[in-house]
DNA sequence: TGACTCATGTCAGCATTCTGACATACTCTC
DNA sequence: GAGAGTATGTCAGAATGCTGACATGAGTCA
């Protein structure tokens, strides 16, 4: 059947695009991602410990975009394959942060120019002014769906 | 933890903020969908057949972006709910065409108006202009990931 | 001090999506 | 007509993420 005809509105919709847009992202890496050995979800956690050493699993997870339950079931088996060490007891409260291990930080070195290519390719067809005009929009969008103030559906 | 601070590279990474968009919509969504009793995937699949009426569970998979046997299993539940219908026997292939039913189509409504909510809201603040900036954007990072020939690891 | 609220880590069960596999149907080519 | 190649629908099992729930630690306030 025709694929290409009747393009009514979706693909006039910025959210549909959105969810287009993201979903070729999230394959293209798995694509990449896959010969490592590594998921997405894998490598999103591992980045995040490189960039802030000693996060938690919550904010683990708030970085990622899971719940801290699915972080948290992650994180068991990176530490159980040696990519990344938590302390038995916390020093403070009751958040354990987490630090990359030499081995999790090795595998992450290999992974992290495999994504950065697909980002690359991404943006390839993007000048730097064009970039930041992506950059700047996307976060207003996130501001608008994010900030309390501008949704009239909660007040309280 | 301090959760603001030493933002390094990942909120300059186009690919971060498009996860975090996406995320932030889909978390909208699922939220004002849910007192429906709908999920997200659920109301795309309804969508996309209001508004392309005889696609196939395929086709269907690709528009919403799961994979057919994904597709499959929600198109048994939505066709066992009363929502859609799909003919017993392909007239020609192997493909089914699906149909809304009524109860569909009104189910459909409510839920629509719902998501458009969404949408205005993360676009409330953009102009006419720059929402065609997004979109174009957007559709043109898409068209870098997608297209086969600008990937490099992909020749053959 | 005690009650309340909130954030965190973690366990269990459920839902959703994926990969792998198979059979069927059309198309193209020889 | 025979074969290869591709697309489709579908079943089964595995992987992944989520919701619900509970206990612990810290801060707030009366």
């Amino acid at each position: 059947m025709s694929q290409e005809d009747a393009q009514i509105e979706l693909e006039t919709s910025v959210g549909y695009l959105l969810k287009e847009a993201s979903s070729a992202l999230r394959s293209a890496m798995e694509a990449v991602l896959r010969p490592l050995g590594m998921s997405v979800t894998h490598y999103s956690c591992l980045e995040l410990l490189a960039q802030r050493p000693g996060l938690s699993n919550s904010e683990l997870a708030r970085g990622a975009f899971v719940t801290r339950q699915s972080m948290n079931v992650l994180l068991q088996a990176l530490e159980r394959d040696g990519f990344v060490s938590r302390p038995d007891q916390a020093a403070e409260g009751r958040a354990l942060p987490t630090r990359l291990t030499e081995l999790g930080r090795s595998r992450l070195t290999v992974a992290s120019a495999a994504v950065r290519g697909v980002e690359d390719r991404m943006r390839s067809g993007l000048d730097a002014v064009e970039r930041e005009q992506l950059r700047a929009l996307l976060a207003r969008c996130v501001t608008a769906l994010t900030d309390p103030a501008s949704d009239p559906a909660a007040p309280r």
